[in-house]
DNA sequence: TCTGGGGTCCTAGGACCC
DNA sequence: TCTGGGGTCCTAGGACCC
């Protein structure tokens, strides 16, 4: 499918859906929060003026910004779930293929529109405000990622009236003048970090980048953005929704829990929550996944991540069969303990390299096993991490050369490697 | 005694999005 | 004391097979 492709987005949305019940709140700052009240997920325009940071832990800014008015809203996941269905059949009137991407975000093809965008796009967005109460914003251009940035400028600059479309060179270009790269759709700061370190450092350096250099030294998904900002679509519009691939209902306990009852009602509850949904959805599962972690936000205390798949003999949505799995799933992980470290892991590998060449791994401290694990280190440096690599051949073991992470070669001849 | 190449599948974890 | 919940896709590396 091509032609233009519109991204139409909603403000601000929880933060608006809480408007239209209560009409006291327009023109208020306005601040909705997540479960258990824990932090920032949403804010009316005029609480992102007052500095309100979105994410931000709740109770540690709640006095700053009371003072200055903002209102408080938990938040009510069913009603903004039913006024995103009312949303998204309006949409379905300018388009017959539509992708709704998201409780607040739809995708439309725009085809057989072309020369009245436009027009077009104001006359959907007044109906939306019109039909639902929810204003949105539009942004329009050949391909999904230019239509995120189109509607991100849109939303931006008050100049649009809510509708910016990117469909010339020069308008895109202009657009891609005006951001950094973590503005774009797929890039946050890992990304960007590591796209500076290979000289790629505003959106308009990356849409002129060598795409196999930079799949080379990122991945093909950033090869694909690559594309798409030149107006080269790669990433088509799903107008038929595909079936989840996994279901999660998943808390936080907001205090430390060490009690293994307690952690098995809770297990038992949130395994209820899934299969309810999966039964909503005509949806069947033949796993279940439990898992377990500390909190994070402790950095000194230990950490633990445990995590535990158990399969069904036949796919079930019923809740019974599905919370023993769960039970199961949780037993083992509480079995296996929390002393499960990371030196459990590496140590098994030094064990088997012992095996093979006792002499070089029996002193840990050798000269000789210092030169091998500095030839490992440079020749992964040269040819990408995990060039090299301790492993198995049939029942030998041996040292696994990946120099194309193509065909693995193995030998077991160490100093054939240190003279590499 | 020495010696491979070509796969597939699975899992863990990274990174991102809303 | 209190820091969300629910998703997707991709890659690396080990295990295993012939």
């Amino acid at each position: 499918m091509s032609g233009p492709i519109a991204l139409v987005d909603c403000n601000n949305f929880y933060a608006s859906c809480e408007r239209l019940f209560q009409p006291a709140l327009r023109g208020k700052p306005v601040v909705v929060l997540s479960n258990n009240d824990g932090c920032v997920i949403a804010r009316s325009n005029e609480a992102k003026a007052l500095g309100v940071v979105m994410g931000d832990p709740w109770h540690l800014v709640k006095e700053k910004h009371k003072a200055n008015g903002i209102i408080v809203r938990s938040s009510n996941y069913t009603l903004y779930g039913d006024l995103s269905a009312r949303v998204m059949r309006t949409l379905a009137d300018f388009t017959p293929d539509l992708e709704i991407y998201s409780i607040d975000e739809a995708f439309l093809s725009l085809a057989g529109f072309e020369g009245r965008l436009d027009a077009h796009a104001r006359d959907l967005r007044a109906t939306v405000v019109q039909w639902t109460g929810i204003p949105v914003s539009v942004g329009i251009a050949p391909t999904k990622t230019l239509a995120k940035l189109a509607n991100r400028l849109a939303k931006k600059d008050p100049a649009c009236g809510g509708v910016l479309t990117l469909a010339t060179l020069q308008a895109q270009d202009a657009a891609l003048e005006k951001i950094a790269l973590t503005d774009l759709w797929g890039v946050a700061g890992r990304l960007a970090a590591r796209l500076r370190v290979i000289g790629v450092n505003t959106p308009l350096e990356l849409r002129d980048a060598d795409p196999k250099f930079v799949r080379e030294h990122c991945s093909v998904v950033m090869e694909r953005m690559v594309y798409e900002l030149r107006g080269t679509p790669c990433l088509d519009l799903e107008d038929v929704t595909p079936d989840r691939k996994s279901i999660m209902a998943s808390r936080s306990f907001g205090r430390s829990v060490t009690a293994f009852r307690e952690l098995e009602e809770a297990v038992a509850t949130h395994t209820a929550r899934a299969a309810e949904k999966m039964r909503r959805q005509n949806l069947a599962t033949a796993s279940v996944v439990v898992f377990v972690h500390t909190n994070k936000f402790k950095p000194t205390a230990p950490q633990y991540y445990g995590t535990r798949e158990v399969e069904l003999p036949v796919a079930s949505a019923d809740t019974s069969k599905l919370i023993g799995a769960a039970m199961r799933a949780l037993a083992s992980i509480w079995r296996k303990g929390f002393g499960y470290s990371k030196a459990g892991v590496i140590f098994p590998v030094l064990c088997a390299a012992a095996e093979a060449t006792p002499d070089l791994f029996a002193a840990p401290d050798s000269v000789e096993r210092k030169r091998l694990m500095r030839t490992v280190d440079s020749l992964n440096g040269r040819y990408g991490r995990g060039a090299i690599t301790y492993g198995t051949m049939g029942r030998q073991h041996g040292w696994k050369l990946r120099s194309d992470h193509k065909s693995p070669h193995y030998t077991t001849d160490w100093e054939q490697l240190l003279k590499v």
